[in-house]
Order: C-alpha cells, then structure tokens, then sequence
DNA sequence: AAAGTTCTCCAAAGCGCTTTGGCTTGGCTG
DNA sequence: CAGCCAAGCCAAAGCGCTTTGGAGAACTTT
C-alpha cells in the first residue's frame, strides 16, 4: 500500500492525504480524520527511504561503537544502548549501529557523513584528545559526547557524570574510615574519564594529607580478570594497602574473588569502593548492597543522551549543551573501617 | 557532491556513470577507470536513500531486542553485536537495533517490513513456542533465529549451539568425578535454549544411574545476583550438592562468590562447571581457566548469523537454512573429585 | 560497399514521498 | 451584486539514484 493507492481509494489527491497525514492546516479536520481512518485501516506505513529522500530527514541517530585493538566490546555498551533505544522508540527514531576497529572509524563517520545515513551520531568512549570532535565539526555533523575530551567544554555537546568529585568523594571516605593506604584500580587512562577519576583520587588523597604512591595505581581494561590479578599483586605487597577504590563493578568483583581466595573478608580485611554504572546484569536487589559505590546509571546517561542528540539533531545550528550528572555514593558492605592491628603490624 | 555533479564534471551521462560505479559491463575499462578515480578524489558518496527508492534494498539488516519484563537487556547482547557487527561492516551492510519491551515486538516487526526498513531480520532470544516465527513468515521478511524454537526445526533459518549435547557431557563429566547429587542453575526455562539444557541436565543424570531432585534444580535470569543467591540456598540444605551445573558464567560466578563467602573452596568443596558464552569482558587469559566450561563464542556465532542473513536476505526463496554448533569441553580449576568424606558425612 | 554486430554512451522514466504554487469554491464585505 | 478572502484541494516539480530502451560510432561480415 503506498500513498498514491491510499489517495485513489479515497478518491484524494496525494497531495492531500500526505498533508492530512503529517498534520498540516491546509486540510479539513473531517478529510483528515477520514485520511487516518483509512491509513489505519489498511495499515499504511509511508517508505520511509522516499520519506528521507524528499525531506532530507532520516530520522536515525549513528552510534559508531570501537572495538579496542585488543578485541573488547565496552560491557557498559549493552546498558547504554537499552536507555537509548527507549528513548529512540518513544521518538519514533532509529538506531544505526556500526562497530569498526578504531583504525576505520574515521572513515566510518565520514560515510554517514557523505552518504546522509543519521541526522546525527553519539560518540562513545571519548579520549582524553580524541580527533573526532574535530572530524564531525568539520563534517558537519550534529554531535553528542558520552563524557567528555580535554577540549574546551562548552565548544560542544556532551552528557558526563562528574568523575573527579566522585573520586574525591570516594577517596575522602575512604580516608574518614582511617584508611591510610588506598590503591587505585582504574580504567584505562587514555579515556577522559579515567583521567578525571584518578585526578579525583589524587585530591582526595591531598585533601586528607594522604601521600600518593605509584606502585598501588594501576590502569587496565575493565574487566573482571584484571581485578583479580591486581589485587592478588597489592596483596603480596609488604605494605599492603587497606582500601582498593575500583572504577567499575567488574574490577571490584574480581578483586574480591582475589581476596576471597586469600582467606581474607572484603569489608573487614580489605575495603573496597567501586564506581557502579547499575549494569543491569549486576544489579542486586539486596536491600544492603555489596557494593560501597559512587553510583550513577549508565543506561538513564543513554536515554537522556539519545533525547538530547534527537534535539540538537532536529534543530541545527543552535547552541552546545552540556549535562554534568553528580554521582550517588551508595554504602554497602565493601567497606568498613580500618584494622588497626593490620595496618599497624605492617606498617 | 551527487551523481549528477560528477557526471558533469566528467562530461558524461549520470547513466554511465553510475554504471561505472556500479560495475555494470556497458562501459569501457578506460572510462571506468576515469569514473572511479573523480569519484574517489572528490570523496562521491550516492546518497544511500536514494540509493535504496530506486533498487528496494536497503542493505540493512534489523535487530529486533526484547527487553524483557524487569528491564534487563541480556548481558550476551554486546558481544553478539559486536560479532555481528564486524560481519555487516565487512559486507556494506548497516544495522539497526530497536529496544522495544516485549509487549512491542510485533508492532515493531510490522513497522520495519511495511516501512521496508531492512532487508532482514535477526531474531534474539527465542522462546519455546516463538509467536515471531509465524509473524515474520506472514509479513514475508526473511529471517535467522539466534536459537531455535519448538517448532519443526528445517521450517526456518537458524544458528544454534547444541545445548542438549552440552549439558549432557557436562553433567556426565560431574558424575564421572564421583559427583552423585549435581544441581543446576538454569536459564530462564520460557527460553528455548533452557529447556534443551534442562533436558540434557536430566538425560546425562539418568545415562549415569542418577536420580534428579525438583528442589536443586532452578530457572533464573542469568545473572550475578542470582548465582549467588541460589548458591547460598544450596549450601544451607541439609544434603548439600557437591557439584553445581551452571547455564552463565555470570551464574557461576555468584555462585563462587558465596561458595567463597562460606569459607568453602570451589573446585574442592564444591565443583562447578559451567556454559561459557566468552563474553569479552569474563575473558580469563590464564593458561588455566577458573571455570571448567562447555564453550561457545557468542561472538562468533554473531558473525556467523550476520553472515547467515546476508546470504538469505541477498537469495530470497531460497530454503532454508541451519547450523548447529558443538560446544568445547574445557577443563578449569572449578571441578575436582567428589570428597568421600564430605558425601558420606551428609548422606 | 551495404548490411549487420558490437561497443559505448545517453535521454528519460521511474522509485514513493514532500512541497511549491495555483485553482476552485463558498462566504463576506462594501 | 461585484469584488475579495480564506479554506480546501490539486498538479507537477523535485529529492538522487537506477534502469529501460535506444542511438551513434566503429568494426565485421558478405
């Protein structure tokens, strides 16, 4: 059924019943009303490349998702794209997906580009300098950012949690239990966000006249193997630190599987503070949560970035707009405070 | 930059041009050559919509993701994607994602064929008796089931893993440990996938002389969480199991973690195997693996469905098609002999 | 040398929709 | 009652590509 069939049957012109169709005043109400009675009826649904052709509008946001060299998909992918695809259904909008090797992506974005496939793309995982802010201002692109670059702030549009304040935060509390020696699991630091987080672990150390020390900060993929091995090395360290701040429930999880297996109890022997992004398979329903966590959802972050990207895609040129989410700091059993007799004895 | 641009710049008929670009034999080598070069040094791109009126196909193929009732996206999703999505990339394919609650999913289905949207669809998760089968067949979209259904197997295209065969072995291998009292924590047995398990569960069971017990036997979302919990229960019955059959690594791992919180030793307490879907982000690259597992790479079935659909979508009336995976038995550090003493004690 | 063939290329007609500009009609004003 | 205006509708021209049905030039064939 197309329009021109639709338009016979009720002996209109297509002009007509495409305006009485997309709501336009230059149709009665009661031609209009006939108009959808019919399309429902005989379930007419306009193709949608003719639609796109003649208004230059595909009503589809781009999602170009990296594979890291090393083969991963980001686990927060899945969360993110449930949100987003909420609100891209509410909308009436659609999800193009690629996922290339980061190599390809420029050329990826170049062909949405050219071949005006989206209305608009959302960057994921951005660099702590990533290139393809220049690249889509240059293509032209409408653009969302999910997080943020080292770039001036307000020279786009990007949807973030504050990263820095909750790892002061989570540092400082850390720190307020009497944990003195903190180590750091942290995602890897080429990304923006794990940047922030590791500047918000140092101030929160500063600010409680903590020092620092290298060899207790470490930078890996999150991932669940990685927090096992890191924390089966801090607890072979001589001076083994008290309190492990991870940035994802994943590291956190593996790190209390490394300190199981020593005999140890995590929230007595050890602390442990994650930040969670409520990954949904994660997710517990305990009224104590196992996890003390700074704590924002990632898939709420993708419903809100795909509603903003839909507006600034429906009205380009107008001004950036940034949204900076303040994370929750959860207290479960994870952490408790520090054992003087460890801490001492080691010390 | 359009057709009609380079044609004029080229001096010649958009015609020749696009079947230039396009391959078709009516044009000389020479002037082919021509062609692709302009079109490369000016970065041509045909405008894919336009593209798609004119041919009928979109090159895209649909992915239809059910969220199910408590709003979870299935953890496999990601790496299944991400497989899936290397395949389109590689053959100019696109794919569009809808996230739609189940209540949803045929309006969406009906949407994406009259909308002619996509040249195919894959579909995710199917249930024991899946409505979606008749529907697609109804609406004429071709189609590939991640899975299978009840229904006659050679009625419709699919890729699945031959989960019976997998949890036969796995339980045999329990038994032949010396393991007599082996539960299972299921999938979700609406799914196909869990009954066919549960259905190899019982059959290696009674090919070893094994009775099977309603009360160690559970169906959940296949997550941490539920591992967990269900382990606990477990361990508080009075005729403990000494070997668990888990359907997700994510199950196995709460498990272990409250195997762990029991002061009880996995693997020599308590065995567990596992199916392991090698989700990226579970990956162990130890020359030993924690879990003794039957292994399938959800990511490479991905691939191997995009691949699947291509060719069916490409060929349409063509028969359909199958593949059935075996999983690989691999042997972790999960799984130990049964304990006499432990056995005896209790029984 | 006339008549076929084969190579190259082109004009024009779609694909199914939106949108511009214009044409009726009926109701008002002066 | 002529003249004007708004309301309601339509014809036709795109959007950027593919594809059908030729047409002209260069080569063979008889």
């Amino acid at each position: 059924m197309k329009l021109k069939d639709l338009s016979e049957l009720l002996g209109l012109s297509p002009t007509t019943v495409s305006r009485a169709l997309n709501g336009y005043p230059e149709v009665s109400e009661a031609t209009r009303r006939k108009v959808i009675e019919a399309a429902e009826a005989h379930s007419y649904q306009p193709s949608s490349h003719a639609k796109r052709l003649a208004t230059g509008r595909t009503h589809t946001i781009g999602h170009v998702v990296p594979i890291a060299s090393h083969e991963m998909i980001n686990p927060h992918f899945s969360d993110f794209i449930a949100g987003a695809g909420e609100a891209y259904a509410r909308e009436g909008y659609d999800m193009l997906i690629s996922v290339v090797p980061e190599a390809d992506q420029e050329r990826i974005y170049r062909n949405l580009a050219s071949g005006k496939k989206v209305d608009g793309v959302i960057v994921h995982g951005p660099k702590a300098n990533d290139p393809r802010i220049a690249l889509l201002k240059s293509l032209d692109m409408p653009f969302l950012v999910h997080g943020r670059t080292d770039d001036p702030a307000d020279s786009y549009s990007w949807l973030d949690v504050n990263n820095k304040r909750s790892f002061v935060r989570a540092t400082q509390f850390l720190a307020d239990l009497g944990h003195s020696r903190i180590a750091l699991l942290n995602g890897l630091e080429d990304m923006n966000f794990a940047r922030r987080r590791r500047a918000g672990y140092l101030e929160g150390l500063e600010s409680r006249g903590l020092a620092c020390d290298d060899r207790i900060m470490f930078s890996d993929e999150m991932i669940e193997p990685n927090g096992h091995r890191r924390m089966l090395q801090l607890l072979a360290m001589p001076e083994r630190p008290g309190a492990v701040l991870t940035s994802s429930v994943l590291l956190a999880m593996g790190a209390v599987r490394a300190i199981q297996e020593s005999g140890l109890k995590p929230g007595r022997d050890i602390s442990i503070i994650t930040h969670d992004d409520q990954l949904s398979f994660l997710q517990d329903v305990n009224a104590i949560p196992a996890f003390t966590a700074t704590r924002s959802s990632i898939r709420d972050a993708g419903r809100r970035c795909a509603e903003m990207i839909i507006a600034i895609a429906s009205n380009p040129g107008c001004p950036p707009v940034q949204e900076l989410w303040e994370a929750e700091l959860v207290v479960g059993a994870s952490t408790g405070p520090a054992l003087r007799l460890a801490n001492s004895a080691k010390a």
